[in-house]
RNA sequence: GCCCCUGUAGCUCAGCGGAUAGAGCGUUGCCCUCCGGAGGCAGAGGCACAGGUUCGAUUCCUGUCAGGGGCACCA
């Protein structure tokens, strides 16, 4: 389908270099133009405001230039009349027989409804979740999970050829300290006499699936791993984190593609090479504190074995950071450098990252490293979620990972459902911080938007159901029989394909929520009056109704699968 | 202290430099014998503050104030 902002533009350009070969304006190079769709009734459809932006430009008043553009307006299908208000506004109104053409294009384009070709097929890769599996999925990190995801949809409606990629951390010190975590459990298991350290121990995972990991452990090996080191329990619960992980995520609807794992920098040395270029270029120095340390850090890394320092501050940075350890491990930077390098020599069109705000600094070196190994890290984008904060019987309340104190998505499924999660989490901007409140999610979800908007497809559901049992159809439907009301409903069906492309060009998924809502706050109102069934209502009206109902039910399906919601038929 | 994000209705939030700033919840009043009422109609109620850029600023820039997050040889 056409995206009417574009058509209504290109028109408006055709005009401007019809006017000046006219002589009606002066030559200048015509700009791009941007249309939008009006806000009151009598602005008409849409809207272009060039000529209050061409008035320094062309020299001339903007009323004037409105008119030139105007009088050289090319003929279009869809226009139905154009005028000029204000101080020079150009106001286009759809014409009512392309709008009524447009249900028969609803209806054919189906579940692929505003599938546009901006990204013409080219390869787009969105990195998302990417939680370190040392615990359950939370729900912080499900915000991200879902803006990922439904940023994904979006960009294969709009035309890409879209990959989902987890970047699965299960390398350094955080997997040896959980490996050792799940040896304490295990030797409990069995009844050894272990201490478990206590809840002030940064080395230690508190949380209690580690008892239930070591259990089945011991079940299965028995003695066997007594006087292993962590590895073989390393190994053990990532495999089973993993399961799990996938299991959580699947239940909110998200499936991703590829799974690379950390593991695997460190297995082809990907990262030692990293370091090498870096320090060839000059960025690495050796050192036991940074360049520009000040006392207090001097006195600090007193004593101190010489790390690898990555000098961040040719950048802009603060300070340098470590690249490696004075043990010679890596930082988790350095296998994200790696990381990031390789994603960008996979040669994705397109790469998004979805990262929560407390990865801000983290990613920011990391686009340094690329940067100094002679990239350009601009290439990938970056939607940075705010944190959620969460309150449950009115109390803020934070989680924690290691000390096992968390609320998991797996808990929320439970207690209100993978739809709820997922629009209450995609129904704000990237930006702003999000509060959810488990309680009012649970209370009210009576009033809830998510089943406001489900309600929209199941009432024209119910319609045909109740047509089929009644032996109606809507072949052959005479669509002019169709009132304003109707065609109003239409008019902002067609405003998804806009929607779609404004989420893609500037990374918003959460856009598509909002127009959901807006869709189904159209709709309900004439559900109440646009009467199919009723007795008084003649058949051909009927049929012609049900028609545009069965078009109402192909938008309301498309929107609640971009958005990864289920579509229940009946309530 | 430095960096990032955010201040829009009582609450939770939309708002792509344009013409009278929108929803939902809550609240006040009303409607519905009719395809499933998880509905509809109407009312009250708002751009933190001060400068600047612009024909035009809720939107861009600067500052102030307020809130959140980040500032490890953790990941």
């Amino acid at each position: 389908m056409k995206l009417l902002p574009h058509e209504h533009a290109r028109l408006i350009q055709q005009a401007i270099r019809a006017a000046q070969a006219a002589g009606a304006l002066p030559a200048f190079p015509v700009p791009a133009v941007d249309i939008q769709p009006s806000k009151r009734a009598d602005q008409g459809d849409y809207a272009a405001t060039i000529a209050l932006q061409l008035a320094k430009l062309a020299g001339q008043k903007p009323r004037a230039i409105a008119e030139a553009i105007v009088q050289h307006l090319p003929a279009a299908d869809f226009v139905a009349g154009v005028e000029i208000a204000g101080p020079g506004f150009i106001n286009f109104t759809l014409s009512r027989a392309y709008l009524l053409q447009q249900i028969e294009a609803i209806i054919a384009e189906d579940d692929t409804l505003f599938t546009l070709d901006l990204g013409q097929g080219r390869r787009a890769q969105v990195e998302f979740v990417s939680a370190n599996p040392t615990g359950p999925i939370t729900i912080g990190r499900s915000r991200g999970g879902i803006a990922g995801d439904t940023m994904a949809r979006l960009l294969s409606a709009a035309g890409y050829s879209v990959e989902r990629e987890y970047y699965f951390n299960n390398a350094g010190n955080q997997m040896v300290m959980l490996g050792n975590s799940l040896k304490v459990r295990y030797l409990q298991a069995l009844g050894r006499p272990v201490t478990v350290p206590d809840k002030d121990d940064a080395t230690f995972y508190q949380g209690e699936y580690l008892i239930d990991f070591a259990r089945q452990l011991a079940h299965e090996r028995g003695e066997a791993l007594v006087d292993a080191d962590w590895k073989p329990f390393k190994e053990y619960v990532e495999v089973k984190m993993f399961e799990w992980i996938k299991e959580s995520l699947a239940r909110i609807g998200i499936v991703h593609d590829v799974f690379f794992n950390e593991d695997s920098l460190y297995q082809e040395g990907s990262l030692w090479a990293v370091l090498a270029a870096l320090k060839e270029k000059g960025y690495i120095y050796s050192a036991a504190e940074w360049e520009g340390a000040t006392e207090a850090e001097k006195a600090k890394a007193a004593g101190k074995q010489p790390a690898q320092w990555f000098r961040t501050t040719a950048f802009g940075d603060d300070k340098d950071r470590v690249l490696v350890k004075s043990d010679g491990t890596p930082t988790y930077t350095l296998p994200d450098i790696a990381y990031h390098k390789n994603k960008i020599e996979r040669g994705f069109d397109l790469m998004i990252n979805v990262l929560g705000a407390d990865h801000g600094t983290q990613y920011k070196i990391v686009q340094y490293g690329i940067s100094a190994l002679g990239m350009d890290p601009a290439k990938i984008h970056v939607i940075l979620n705010q944190m959620v904060s969460f309150v449950r019987d009115g109390r803020p309340f934070k989680g924690s990972t290691r000390r096992g104190v968390f609320d998991t998505l797996d808990e929320l499924v439970d207690e209100v459902g993978a739809d709820a999660i997922r629009y209450h989490l995609l129904a704000r901007s990237p930006g702003t911080h999000l509060e959810f409140d488990m309680d009012a999610v649970v209370k009210q979800s009576n009033d809830n938007p998510v089943y406001y908007i489900q309600n929209a497809y199941v009432r024209c559901c119910g319609i045909f159901r109740e047509a089929e049992a009644r032996g109606l159809t809507d072949d052959g439907a005479d669509l002019s029989l169709l009132s304003d009301t109707e065609i109003a409903f239409i008019r902002k069906v067609l405003e998804m394909g806009e929607v779609i492309e404004t989420a893609v060009t500037h990374f918003e998924p959460h856009r598509i929520a909002f127009y959901a809502q807006e869709l189904a706050g159209v709709f309900h109102p004439i559900y109440d009056q646009v009467r199919v069934l009723h007795t008084e209502v003649p058949a051909d009206v009927a049929k012609a109704r049900l028609r545009f109902y069965r078009a109402a039910r192909v938008a309301f399906r498309r929107v609640l699968l971009l958005m990864g919601m289920s579509t229940p038929e009946r309530m």
